[in-house]
DNA sequence: TCGAGCCCCGCAAGCGTTTACGGTCCAGCA
DNA sequence: TGCTGGACCGTAAACGCTTGCGGGGCTCGA
């Protein structure tokens, strides 16, 4: 219940500081008196408070896993990626979700994990100078994904070429209007990724010879909702493009659905690419550029624990991951014929 | 930087005691005293080691979150809900993932939160009677989503009335071949989901006067891939239903993206029903049972919250949310003419 | 003027560990 | 036998707070 290393002291019989090194590993005790410690430690039911532990070694076996969102699917891999490395390397996971209006107290915000965890882990934040220097300024190692940073860890995508090649797919299947559905660049937690493709995007317009029109650019919140509403803003204009390149899976999902309510056919009317290779993305037949999110997950944990088990390797390699166009049904070639379906063929059999 | 509590009495020349007191707003100590060490402290940037504190007052001002999956809808939404109501009473999140493997070891796992949190919330967990009491030896509040237990708070919904109404509306349709796509009872982690959901689907057809046939239960992850391989089994047979019924959303996916493959048309061919309400659900047009999960993971929350501030109101009654059809168009009459769709067709116009 | 009572505040004892330091004991060597 | 050194182990000082207890000063009523 309440047994404290004290009382497994007395019942075997030698000081506290034995029990500690013997509970630890740590020399300094005889093997036989280590293990009688350990036996009479386990029948007791003892494991040491973490709290006193932490508070009296100096370090606490935690790390923060900061991010701006909790219920989007991106931010779920990532953590049930992660997580089992850092459990296996006998870590804890604080969570901090920092939300808008934080994020401008967010220098304040690290202040708070100062003796408080080994090591953050920031996923997709967009930081500003003093943010980084105030995450420098705790002294403990950092992850980030999504960005890099120098002197931090990190694993990331080429956000620009990747948004590049999706476009590209869609110019080398003939179409000129590409409408962009991305990202709230003032969105602080999203902020590279948001610029970063939309860059992309201009790029492979301009290298095709084509001037991006800003009217084809609606940002939206990363949502199958946000989607749905950019696309709503897309097609309700005089002019409307015949493909649509969305920042993400689910906002692809949105604009599907969008097109779905409008009458318009995905892909003989209108062409959708999104970005991530979402799990539904197979489902629903969605091009996409995949990411391997857990992948990245999976990484930065990796590299956590390496630098927490090695606290001089600080500021390895940024790791790049090279993202990959998967090609489904929901892109084809502009101008297709076409063809009235009879109702209720929206889930009707492939072509055989 | 290092600062500490003696620092910051030193600076304001008074006792680490009065900073403290000032700090936490304990009363003993006049207001203009108060005010000073408030205003020094926070121009010298110091905020209280919550180890120190936490070990010297007793309590952690931290929950942990314990849940089998974080790559998941459900669960993700959940804490979505969850996180601001608990952050916004100054508590921290730690995150515990417990798998199949660690479900086992589940009462040692228990263990290791003593001393560590001031309450403890189990989302979707099957647990054992001596899992029962090693959480009620922990003497802190307990919060459960998705299933009750005497004494602890909790929320969910009534899964076996929830699945008999989902049932009911395929057999309204005149569907009686309905197959159930159903979570695995051998996962610890969703027993109680899943022995519920049969449960209300077996009681539904017999309600109806037809018997249950074994061969169309097929269990499988609650995931979109395990739908599909489970709806794989199911029409790879056969007596084929004409009608499924998927324990959660994600899974029904994955059984229409095998229909489609298999070149059958949804609602034409079959019907599906799903189970939560996911957001991708308005996008596919997916008949299903509304369970509202963030307002369970805001209630809980909110109930976890208060229980912490009054530690003698424990035990407060069940909270029950009542789940509601959401019919789309996934679902439909059985018998209508089949029509074969056109090449291509898959996201085609609805009928004009 | 004196005592009671109250308001502030400081003292110091924890909270449950870890760990630097030093002591004891014995083996081994001269 | 005397001395050195190493292996074990205990003592006690942190770690950085919180808080019960008590003391000093001031107000107020008699």
């Amino acid at each position: 219940m309440e047994t404290t290393i004290h009382e497994v002291a007395q019942r075997a019989g030698v000081s506290t500081a034995t029990v500690s090194r013997s509970l630890r590993g740590r020399s300094g005790v005889s093997l036989e008196t280590a293990k009688r410690v350990r036996e009479i430690a386990e029948q007791m039911g003892y494991s040491a408070s973490p709290l006193a532990s932490r508070l009296a070694s100096g370090h606490t076996r935690t790390v923060a896993v900061v991010l701006p969102y909790l219920d989007r699917w991106f931010y779920g891999e990532i953590l049930g990626a992660a997580e089992p490395i850092l459990r296996g390397a006998g870590l804890d996971l604080l969570l901090y979700r920092v939300g808008d209006a934080e994020a401008r107290h967010a220098h304040f915000s690290f202040q708070r994990l100062r003796k408080r965890v080994d090591g953050v882990l920031l996923v997709t934040l967009g930081l500003t100078d003093v943010e980084v220097e105030a995450l420098r300024a705790l002294g403990v190692p950092v992850g980030l994904v999504g960005f890099d940073v120098e002197g931090f860890e990190s694993v990331r995508i080429d956000d620009v070429a990747a948004a590049s090649t999706a476009v590209q797919h869609l110019l080398n299947l003939g179409h000129e209007q590409i409408g962009l559905i991305c990202g709230n660049e003032e969105d602080q937690s999203m902020f590279t990724v948001a610029r970063d493709r939309r860059f992309g995007y201009r790029a492979a317009l301009e290298a095709a010879g084509i001037a991006p029109d800003p009217d084809l650019e609606i940002s939206a919140d990363f949502s199958a909702h946000g989607g749905l509403k950019a696309a709503a803003q897309l097609f309700g204009r005089r002019r409307r493009p015949s493909a649509i390149f969305a920042e993400s899976d689910e906002m692809a999902f949105g604009a599907m659905s969008l097109l779905h309510r409008l009458g318009r056919r995905v892909p003989d009317d209108v062409s959708v690419i999104g970005f991530d290779d979402h799990p539904m993305a197979e489902v629903l037949d969605l091009t996409t550029m995949c990411q391997r999110v857990a992948e990245q997950g999976r990484l930065i944990a990796v590299r956590m624990v390496a630098a927490l088990d090695d606290p001089r390797g600080a500021g390895t390699e940024p790791i790049h991951l090279a993202p990959e166009l998967v090609v489904r049904k929901s892109t084809a070639a502009r101008h297709t014929t076409r063809r009235r379906a009879p109702p209720g063929a929206l889930y009707a059999k492939k072509a055989g």
